[in-house]
DNA sequence: TTTATATTTGCAACTTAGTTGCATTTATAT
DNA sequence: ATATAAATGCAACTAAGTTGCAAATATAAA
């Protein structure tokens, strides 16, 4: 179920969020924000965010869970569908608007797919 | 560091995957053998057999961590790259063949992708 | 075959990310 | 102002995986 009443914590996580396409894993706002609000409240919260169409989540390449904006998504339906980068000299996630090709497999059906993009970012490339 | 004896652990991890291309989760592999062996040496005879090529490991949906059997990669080299494909209906993760060409994005050099390609098995389709 | 030694193992304790139950607080409608 | 469902904090818990260390064992040397 998602979010019903607009709570201090709800504006605090949305606005992590405002601006940047960049992906922030659950610890880190669950850090960012313990001064004010208590780690349970921040993955209720995130989840009742993505159950609203507000953000998607996805696993990082070591098992944690991050969440970013979703564009275009609602409750009803998540269609913010995309692949993410990690760069791993920095550890930064982005979502990117790529679109991948998954050919058919024999004897499966494909309903869904996670691509997690490894590599160099910008700002680490340069250094 | 990879596998120096060959000891009773290895040979029975071994064992776990000498048939079939299915990927076994690694807490699955510490209750198959937990009569057996203690989890730690579970999780440190894996860690093992991935350094010599021998695993590959990867997340799954959850976060947990997954193995599976490599095809010609050594010490090394790990050249035996591919998409995983889980059945949302069993759980099941296979390693497929396939190739998926990640387009290039702007400003950033890509090195890798994991790729999670989820739907439903031959066998959960049928019933 | 015995001995030496580095490797492997088990165990217990720990870590980290995330979850649950429950009592208290708070947003919102009436 | 009041009622009430929703949200919150807290503490305790879970699950996956890791670490340190002493004891056991595979392997090579003598
Ligand atoms: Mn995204
Ligand atoms: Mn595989
Ligand atoms: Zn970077
Ligand atoms: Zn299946």
């Amino acid at each position: 179920m998602g979010i019903i009443r607009k709570t201090e914590s709800v504006g605090a996580l949305l606005n992590e969020f405002k601006n940047g396409s960049n992906a922030i894993s659950a610890i880190t706002l669950v850090k960012r924000l313990e001064s004010k609000f208590n780690k349970t409240t921040v993955y209720r919260v995130l989840d009742k965010l993505e159950d609203d169409g507000v953000l998607h989540s996805f696993m990082g390449d070591k098992g944690i869970k991050w969440y970013a904006k979703c564009d275009g998504c609602s409750k009803s339906e998540h269609v913010d569908l995309h692949p993410h980068f990690q760069c791993v000299a920095c550890g930064k996630i982005d979502c990117v608007a790529v679109d991948v090709t998954i050919p058919k497999i024999p004897n499966r059906e494909i309903t869904a797919s996670q691509i997690l993009i490894q590599g160099t970012c910008e700002g680490c490339t340069s250094k």
